[in-house]
Formats: structure tokens, sequence, C-alpha cells
DNA sequence: CTAAACTATGGAATCGATTCCAGTGTCAAG
DNA sequence: CTTGACACTGGAATCGATTCCATAGTTTAG
């Protein structure tokens, strides 16, 4: 095999692909949204994927991951591209982006602390308790639904509030 | 105001959806998807919630928190609710979500660091550039992290491949 | 020459939670 | 009796990321 993927230089929309586990769909959709550069082409017309594509596609998944949109990335990243200094409503994005996430690291933390014990409670719960016998897991779900202002993408807890569409 | 929900013991819609914080279409869809048991009609046909009824939807509402979903949570409910003793899916979707939270974390960190020194780099930029560009991108970018919308909330990154509508 | 396995394209479909819509019924107050 | 605030219904819309579709060109192996 050929998939000496971490000395490419140049990737095959499937290679790049395999090598992040997307599909080469996703990587035209990302595409499509501006979160990556539009690629050269080989003589065929195929696309021709440069170095650090890999990368790159690795960094939008993460921000996907932690609540990030196409939309938001696209002008973020694109800003970044080019180098320069970015436009003020870009810089402010990428400030309310990291407040965000550090506000959701916290949340995140303390949700894993709680699901964790949550989790340790239930087996030693389950042991003891005849299978027949409710026990009601989901009764010791002590998450608090503080309505936490909200603000946070991908923190269930704090979307979990109204959000009016009209109201905005 | 008549608001005093918690000696409350059958519920009309409109007043378990506002003593809750959720909307009427909501406890509807929760009807619909299964996770709340169809209440009893009074005799003009409206719902009348049994006395339980908010700390049930209390309860949907944390476990939506924790990443569950409707469908997960109306199979694991209708379980409980005609006696079964659901608690190993419980405890096996629990700790799903709990390696989901891990991975997550990691993800967030990840993303802070990248976002801080992206940043601080554009601060520095902006710092020695004069501002003659004021460069309007962005057209209808809001700048309001604007959470999860809703849907899609939060895809575990672990499972964010692709996944097969027959595959399951 | 042909089949398999790539590539490409734009548009439509899917998924999940929630909301919106339009039409209708019910009830208490004025 | 009318008005307003509720309630009811099924179905459609929304939003974002991803996938699927149908159609078509290229390359490689047999």
């Amino acid at each position: 095999m050929s998939d000496n993927f971490a000395i490419r230089t140049s990737w095959l929309a499937g290679e790049l692909a395999s090598a992040v586990g997307v599909s080469t769909d996703t990587l035209r959709h990302y595409e499509r949204k501006g979160v990556l550069p539009r690629p050269s082409r080989t003589a065929n017309g195929y696309r021709r994927y440069p170095e650090g594509s890999l990368e790159r596609v690795l960094l939008v998944r993460r921000a996907l991951s932690v609540g990030f949109t196409l939309d938001q990335l696209a002008a973020i990243l694109r800003e970044r591209d080019n180098g320069g200094a970015p436009c003020r409503q870009v810089r402010e994005l990428a400030g309310a982006k990291l407040l965000d996430v550090e506000e959701q690291l916290k949340a995140l933390t303390a949700m894993k602390d709680e699901l964790a014990g949550l989790v340790a409670e239930w087996d030693r719960l389950l042991a003891e308790t005849p299978m027949d016998e409710p026990a009601g897991l989901l009764h010791g779900m002590s998450l608090e639904t503080r309505s936490t202002k909200n603000g946070s993408a991908k923190l269930p807890l704090s979307q979990m509030s109204r959000k009016r569409k009209s109201q905005k």
C-alpha cells in the first residue's frame, strides 16, 4: 500500500479523505463553504490538495466539534490564510469564540466529573440490584438545568434555554 | 399569578410548558417522539398532564443535555414506564457519552490553544498596522456566538464520521 | 476492450430538536 | 356576541453538517 500519509506532499481527494476519516463529499462541502481553499487541479481536473491539507482538515474537524459553524470558520480561516490583519468583525468573532471555548472547557470538565461520578455510582447500584428492580438510574442525574444564559455551542446545558428567532 | 407550580397535581399544556421553560410545541414533540406518555384528556380534549410530569420533562431535558437522543430516551423510558429495568442500557449510553466528553475535552483544549495563538498573532498585526482598510468582509456574520441554534448540536468527534442509514 | 475504481458536478435528501403554520375548538371576561 | 388567550391538529419549515444521487470523464489492470 502507498498510504504513506505522513510523507505526502500532495493529496488526491480520496487519499486525503481517508487519511482524516471523512468522505470526499465532505471535503467538497468544506470547499464549497470556504473552510478549505480551492485546491489546484491536475491535468485531468482532479483536485490536488497541497501539503498541509491533512492538518487543515483536522483543524476544521476540531473546530466543528467544539461548536464552530462552517461559516464562522470560513471567515476566520480566510483571514488567517491571507496572512494579514483581520477585519475587526473577524477578530471579534475569534475573540468571542475563544471565550466561548474557555467557558465550555469549564462546563465540560464539570460535566465529565459529574458523569463519571454518576456512572461509578450506577455501577455500584447495578452490582447490588437484582435485575428486575427499577433502581431508577436516570433519577440520579443531578445535572442542574441551570439556565446558563447560554452562549456555547455544543454545551448542551447552556443551549437548553429558550432561543427566540425574532428576539434578536 | 397562580403559578403555584410546586403544588400542582395536574397540568395543562401551557402550565407545564412554562413551568419547565419549554414551548407547548416541544411538549407535543416529546409526546410524538415517545419520551412523554400520552396524557389523558379533559372533557374538552385538552391534555391533562399527571402529577409527576414536571419532573419527567426535567429528566428529559437533563438527559438531552448529556447527549441522549430523543429516540434513545424514548426506548429507555418506554421500557421503564411499563415496568422494565433499562438500567443496563442507560449505563451503556452514559458510558459512551462519558467517552465522548473526554474526547471533547481534548478537542477543546487544542482549540483553545489554536485560537489563542491566532488571536494573539492578529492583535500583534493589528497593533502595528495603520487602520487604512475597513475591510468589511463578513457581510451578515452575526458575532453572536450563536450556539447550537438547534438540532445537530454536539457531534462527538468520535462519531463525526459517516453514519450509514441502513447500517446500524 | 472492458471492468473496476477513481475522479468530477450540482442539486436533493437526511438527521434531530425545535419551531412555525393554518385552520379550528373552548372558555372566561366585557 | 365578540374578543382574546388558551387549546387542538398534522404537516411543513428551519438550521447545519453530511450524505446521497445521477451522470459522466480518467486511469489502471486483466
